[in-house]
DNA sequence: GGTAGACCTGGACGC
DNA sequence: GCGTCCAGGTCTACC
């Protein structure tokens, strides 16, 4: 078992529960514990389970089988996943003295839990519109286990599906096996623009580019709009852009217009002060509508 | 640039 | 059990 850091604080149960991905196949509560596992296929095509735990500043690490020569590999896809080297410093500058806010520093929160390709994160949020959360969560499981490769150990066990064997699949059966409907073309071309390398989306982990740019680079992406191309930017450490969807014009609308009805504009506005955390400061406010719909 | 309608599915609801 | 309606973002055609 190998231990990785974080840049602290750092909170392990709140990133679980940071947004929805941890529901999402290939990832999987391990039973009786807090811990997490997700299944991997490797660059090679090799399957394997990897079990992440909470270790306080960071996390253990577990691969099986046990592979020799994986450990760097892991080890930066862990890091990335868990986003152990983002460095918050200056949100939590911003956030300490904040009353909606505070509550991001004392606990340690602000990061998200990724997937660790761009390719699976933009297939998951593609399949995150239109639809309710339940429709996502059957969507990713019927595509994982349609079309991922068994971790040998245990076959119920899948990776997702590559974009090579998604770039290849027969749409129709695609379109009913997984009830993907309209979205089914959406991913196939994706997954063909991925393995033609019309795209480089792995490359826009790292990128130098302008967020303006990558924005508008994953705007072109069919089935991808201003909701999910902001999901996305969020995703990959960039929080200038909202995820503005119908939930975010609720809680804007009940904490500063009174329940009427607002916009895309409203939303941005509410958060223009956060700059290019923007983002950031959304998904974490201490929003009064839900305290008033927990009851 | 703005707007309306279509896309697709599952769940809620009424009968 | 069946039919209808609705919610959820994005695309496309049209103005």
């Amino acid at each position: 078992m190998k231990k990785l850091h974080a840049i602290g604080p750092f909170n392990f149960p709140r990133l679980l529960v940071s947004h929805g991905w941890a529901k999402l196949a290939p990832y999987q509560k391990v039973e009786g514990s807090s811990s997490i596992s997700y299944t991997a296929q490797l660059n090679d095509g090799q399957v394997v389970e990897i079990k992440v735990s909470d270790a306080g500043d960071g996390v253990y690490v577990e691969m099986m089988p046990q592979l020799a020569g994986y450990e760097e590999v892991v080890r930066d896809m862990i890091n990335w996943m868990f986003s152990l080297q983002q460095d918050l410093g200056e949100f939590y500058n911003m956030a300490r003295d904040h009353p909606k806010l505070s509550h991001v520093v004392e606990q340690g929160i602000g990061r998200l839990l990724r997937c660790p390709s761009v390719f699976e994160e933009l297939v998951k949020t593609i399949l995150t519109t239109n639809t309710r959360w339940t429709g996502t969560i059957r969507m990713v499981d019927a595509l994982v286990q349609g079309y991922g490769k068994p971790w040998p150990d245990n076959v119920q066990k899948r990776a997702f599906p590559t974009p090579e064997v998604l770039a290849r699949v027969d749409l129709e059966k695609l379109r009913k096996s997984a009830g993907l409907g309209y979205r089914t073309p959406y991913v196939n071309a994706l997954a063909q623009d991925v393995v033609s390398g019309v795209r480089d989306l792995e490359g826009l982990k790292h990128s130098e580019h302008p967020t303006e740019e990558i924005r508008k680079e994953l705007l072109s992406i069919k089935g991808v709009g201003e909701y999910a191309a902001a999901s996305v930017l969020m995703l990959l450490g960039r929080f200038d852009f909202i995820p503005v969807d119908s939930w975010a014009l609720r809680l804007v609308s009940h904490e500063w217009h009174a329940g009427a009805q607002v916009g895309q504009d409203e939303v941005e506005e509410a958060f223009q002060t956060w700059g290019s955390w923007k983002g950031l400061a959304y998904w974490f406010w201490d929003w009064e509508y839900l305290k008033e719909t927990e009851g």
